[in-house]
DNA sequence: TGAACCGGATGACGAATGTCATAGCGAGCC
DNA sequence: GGCTCGCTATGACATTCGTCATCCGGTTCA
């Protein structure tokens, strides 16, 4: 029996994940969580094989998780594609990375896999992944990208970070050029689509 | 026993609903499809009793669907518990509107219901959804907010829309006013957490 | 038959934004 | 010890954006 746990906050999505691994005769679901900071305790008190990450939660994401969790297999299973999110997945040690359009019987196929000792990656993802390369921007260039989201003014962004109105100008432009955008939401939205926020 | 048909373009979370709804005894899963376009196609074939729809789905969105079908209970189960959806899900004649992150155990139970001719809705949702009132956006209005999310120009708005670049500025203006925004991003932003666009 | 409203447009004005040159300071590296 | 690079900052400049007044034509509705 592989021993599985699932973390994810969509309680619709969670369960159905674990029904669907239910149906496998070798699988056995023995815990689910539906936010990040609850999956260490979990880990110790249920002992998993193999654990099933998504990204966007509460408390930790799935990323930060991965990063701190130690002894036990991780497969990030994610709406989103993200070159980026791949790259930081592999250098957390993640043994998969599954997207959530992927065929339903490759999940317990990857969870099979990975406890055989492999790494699953969509190799498609990874292709895209290395033709995107990590991310140019500095870390306070994607500081005040993640302010400039939702429509913050520059002033904005200045007292959010402690820095000078000139200076947040100074940032946006140069990420601005590192992106290819023609102004600062197009910034953020590419960033954001290549996972560099 | 209750014929289910499932619409959800992620195939993990579609596998994941149908196994979920599969281990009910009273309840059988007909038909899935992944795309908005193949619903009606799919329920003249296999006539379910309800059909569960996804809102974000490519070819038709799940409202629109929604708003096409007859002669089926439509239940809309969607990420986003945004009032606008609720509003829009409702005037097409909806049975049920479930967001993903209720209970597992909720959705069968909103699939019976629906079945017995009730009216399913979270009631917390509804009374968002009367505190936020429906979109004061004019159709246009909503259009070029829609047009200028990712960071667009005036001028690439107005060529897209094949609008003068002033009306679009007019337009952004008004639609900046309506929302309580103080600049584009913010608008279209707050637009959408509303279920405006 | 007006009033109210939407779609569309023009022109003008001030404010916000994006760009660029320049500079000091500290960390890391050959 | 010099070199590069990131973080912070200033000042100046051109462009874009957001606002406002005003206009026209068509619907809808009282």
């Amino acid at each position: 029996m592989i021993r599985v746990l699932i973390a994810d906050d969509q309680d619709l999505v969670r369960g159905g994940l674990a029904a669907l691994l239910g149906l496998e005769p070798d699988i056995e679901v023995v815990s689910e969580v539906a936010r990040g900071d609850e999956v260490g305790p979990a880990v110790a008190a249920h002992r998993p094989d193999v654990v099933l990450l998504d990204i966007e939660m509460p408390g930790l994401s799935g990323l930060e998780v991965a990063e701190r969790l130690t002894g036990v297999r991780v497969i990030i299973v994610t709406t989103f594609g993200r070159p980026g999110y791949l790259r930081r997945a592999l250098d957390a040690g993640v043994a998969g990375f599954v997207v959530k359009d992927a065929p339903a019987a490759e999940l317990a196929a990857a969870v099979r896999r990975v406890m055989a000792g492999e790494r699953v990656v969509d190799p498609k993802l990874a292709v895209t992944a290395l033709a995107v390369g990590a991310s140019p921007l500095t870390v306070r260039e994607g500081d005040v990208l993640r302010a400039a989201d939702g429509g913050a003014s520059v002033s904005d962004i200045a007292r959010a970070l402690f820095l000078t109105e000139g200076t947040v100008r100074n940032y946006l432009s140069s990420a601005i050029g590192k992106t290819g955008a023609r102004n600062r939401a197009e910034a953020v939205s590419v960033a954001r689509s290549r996972g560099w926020l």
